[in-house]
DNA sequence: AATAAATACTTCACATGTTAACAAAAGGAG
DNA sequence: CTCCTTTTGTTAACATGTGAAGTATTTATT
């Protein structure tokens, strides 16, 4: 009973990747005009709304590798978005923290970002939109 | 009556980004035996499933970028798994099919990868796997 | 205390994502 | 037919994704 694969619109793989674009796209375009990347802003608003952590844990909210942060981290620093002093308690660690400039930034486009999601949520409605988070957020927690 | 972001597990994006990951990643690492990546993989299954096509419409099935596409099938004709002749009724356009070599990767990873696709629609169960993906394309055609 | 194992990044190398610029060919308007 | 526009694919430049290796530091073992 050798089933065959499912045609694209019925494959998950890349149902997910067509959904991230349509719910990013717009919030790239936005952040554009401001310099920064969809990575950046991850990064800074995890600061933001988490406060000062140290990279391993930025790496794990914001849904990036460590190699990439570590770039990321390079670039937001030279731009003055975030700041870096090294752990007193363990001295392989930082504490990276947000500037009053990142801060700008966040709230500069934070409304953006919002009127964002909820165009999304009006598309779907308020019940499917919470489901759709839902089964992810399941889909998520597989072990594996 | 101005809200607050969502936290990360309620954040589309990121759910989205973590679920991608989740489910590639597996499939990623059965594709590392045989030297072939993710998108790589993408683009021999649209031609096994599809026949020979041109390079935009494969980009379009596989959700690509035509610069990223250009640069897969250097690698891919490099490697042997696929073959490109100019079209005839068009001289800009090039008509792309997959080689018995190609064929063959798809063949001895076929199963496994079904198999992975099996695994998370049993751990969310046939409905709820359906309905992420009814919902998933929905957001799909959002216009914009 | 000496050594092995684990942790927290960092660096490297290669592949892709993304935007912009570009060359070649096809289509359309006059 | 000529000029302009569109389409198709490539190249370039920079940022990130990803796995592997490397460094410094801490923790666990003996």
């Amino acid at each position: 009973m050798t089933r065959d694969l499912p045609l694209t619109s019925r494959s998950l793989p890349i149902a997910l990747l067509r959904a991230r674009e349509k719910v990013m796209g717009p919030i790239r375009l936005m952040l554009a005009d401001v310099d920064i990347t969809e990575q950046q802003w991850r990064v800074l608003r995890v600061l933001q709304e988490e406060g000062p952590q140290d990279p391993t844990r930025i790496a794990d909210r914001a849904c990036l590798l460590l190699p990439s942060l570590t770039r990321i981290l390079q670039k937001l620093e030279e731009k003055g978005l975030i700041a870096r002093r090294p752990d007193p308690e363990d001295r392989r660690k930082q504490v990276v923290r947000i500037t009053k400039a990142g801060e700008k930034i966040i709230h500069d486009n934070l409304s953006a970002s919002i009127r964002a999601a909820e165009r999304i949520r009006a598309h779907l409605g308020p019940e499917r939109y919470e489901m759709l988070l839902d089964l992810l957020n399941e889909l998520n927690e597989m072990d594996s």
